[in-house]
DNA sequence: GATATTAATGCAATCGATTGCAAGTTGTTT
DNA sequence: AAACAACTTGCAATCGATTGCATTAATATC
């Protein structure tokens, strides 16, 4: 026993009657130990309670299993994240971690140090790393394709081959709800997003490529460079869209957040949903169902995605190839855009 | 250089000519070491970007610098977290946790092991641990008390003395929001919530003082056992509260997304709120300010509460004593009970 | 100039588990 | 009975940083 009292394996060892090595390889249970010999130790173990000192094991195995999740975090707008979207997808990512056997390391980009490489693969804190969303083409996830540090992104690929991402298909959803929107009859479609962001440029897209496809125009007054939270949705409605002057009747929000707001402000206006303007959201965050008029939008499989930023993570350590993914995507039809 | 070609301090002290012992300490800024030593050692740290192994500083030091954080879900009530606000009070956690220096470890209660002692603390995983949400009376919890593991629970003060916790003050929450509903003219009022979650039952006992305060009656009837989803807030009302015969005219929902759920009910019945009915919820969560009409609410102060499990664990941890604190709550009021 | 102080540095043990290699046992084959 | 193979186990080094204690160098004191 040390000096806090906790055993250590050496303890176990000397209980048995064995040597360290023994005891260590009867605890994994190493086929080249006697059976018996493994019941014995094990039994010991398990009897005072035993647990390895992971620090140690690390130590000489130079292997952490952990893996450190990094949330992209807007640093200009606001301290908080308001998106169930990520609350969603980390707990995925945290059950099936500790399935693996691997812990995780949380942080946001708010605080915490910027070179990932340096602070948790050379100082060996993580085995491996997922970044949560790569928000405005952000430098430090792009450096890191060139160290030995494995990592996932949650996003949307950008440059080929660079780093492996797992993500929506963004482009289709865009194109979905868009699709959506025509079909329920809108010609004059706006778009809410900051383009910025990888993801919402590819929905961006996809808005581009349904409003070809049915041979509208598009408007660039229409398109209105917004934030990822409420409030945003909310005051660029007001203050860049000027209602009756562009006569839109539909509006295409890059997040369910956003949708909310301009929601509210056209509840505000008396402006009926979805009989004058229609609208539609992306990521069918638990609200979305139950807000009035409950709130049409793009379901992304949060579950789905999770599992496999794991999964391909850890391929990735194993020295597997592995290779960038796309998540399929579908339209949740709610009141918002019924008519 | 070993292997991987990683830095490791005994190459930093070769090339500056000291020992290991000595570079350590000029690292670490240990005065005893001559200043032009310190800086020719630090520098050189810098130019090569060695980085300290934390595994085997750990190991030496016995300290991890990491804290757990365990969110406790619902086994029952479905897998995602909906409740945006968990995921707030996280964010600020784990930003006042690197601002201290420690690093994080997430888990759920979902997969992960239930010996919270074995697993973090002898196993020498993190230093301290934070509980978020006790649930139903968990046993795992009241267990810890007796253990050396340093720990804070975000919740309520149940037995004296037992262990340490941080949260609001549940029952001048639930006091302020049925206060306020009478105040708006409500007299019968229901009450959606599970009262076996320790926070829920002092919110419960509120709106008993708040009744009693107005010599109103405590009805059983009109106390409704609701999970934490929005989808039992919805199920719950249509069920259970027979809107006609009980002639209610006011709800209090224990959280905001009980009462989002409840809202889309009365919507949907063409129950005009807060006309008819006034609604009022608990936690401030982004939407609650986004939905039609608008959600009142008692607004949590999650920073401060975030900030305050740190510090005071971070205290404990150094063996000074704290105790248990209340955080102060605050009505919101916005449409859905403006009358 | 000799001794007492103080300032810097180095030696070597330590944290606890893992593992390559050697050594000891037991059993098999001829 | 010798020779060899197959099992089991133990020795001792190792992972990389930290630290108590000893030692050397520099400065002060008489």
């Amino acid at each position: 026993m040390n000096k806090k009292n906790l055993m250590t394996l050496a303890d176990i060892a000397k209980l048995a009657n064995v040597s360290t090595s023994t005891a260590s390889r009867a605890l994994r249970n190493n086929p080249v130990i006697k059976q018996a010999t493994r019941d014995l130790v094990q039994g010991l173990a398990k009897e005072h309670n035993f647990k390895v000192n992971v620090t140690a094991s690390k130590l000489r195995t130079q292997k952490t299993n952990t893996i450190a999740v990094v949330v992209m975090l807007e640093r200009k707008s606001g301290q908080v994240i308001s998106d169930p979207f990520l609350m969603e997808i980390l707990g995925t990512i945290a059950d099936e971690l500790t399935k693996f056997g691997y812990d995780m390391l949380l942080t946001t980009t708010k605080t915490a140090t910027h070179d990932w490489y340096s602070y948790y693969y050379e100082s060996k804190r993580a085995d491996g790393l997922i970044i949560i969303g790569q928000g405005e083409h952000d430098q430090r996830v792009e450096s890191l394709a060139s160290t030995k540090l494995p990592f996932v992104v949650w996003g949307t690929e950008i440059h080929e081959n660079s780093y492996t991402t797992i993500g929506s298909d963004n482009r289709k959803g865009g194109f979905l709800a868009v699709q959506h929107l025509i079909q329920q009859g809108c010609k004059r479609i706006a778009f809410l997003g900051d383009i910025n962001h990888n993801e919402v440029e590819q929905r961006w897209l996809g808005y581009q490529d349904a409003l070809k496809e049915a041979n509208l125009p598009i408007e660039h007054g229409l398109q209105i460079k917004t934030d990822f939270t409420s409030n945003d949705g909310y005051s660029k409605l007001r203050d860049h869209l000027l209602i009756e002057d562009q006569g839109i009747d539909g509006i295409f929000a890059v997040s369910d957040a956003i949708a909310l707001g301009a929601s509210k402000y056209l509840f505000e206006q008396k402006i009926e949903v979805p009989q004058k303007i229609a609208i539609i959201g992306f990521d069918d965050i638990a609200m979305s169902e139950f807000c009035s008029p409950s709130l049409s939008t793009i379901k992304q499989n949060t579950a789905a995605g999770g599992r496999l930023l794991v999964k391909i993570l850890l391929n990735k350590i194993n020295q597997q190839p592995v290779k960038s993914q796309l998540l399929d995507v579908e339209v949740v039809q709610r009141q918002s855009s019924r008519r």
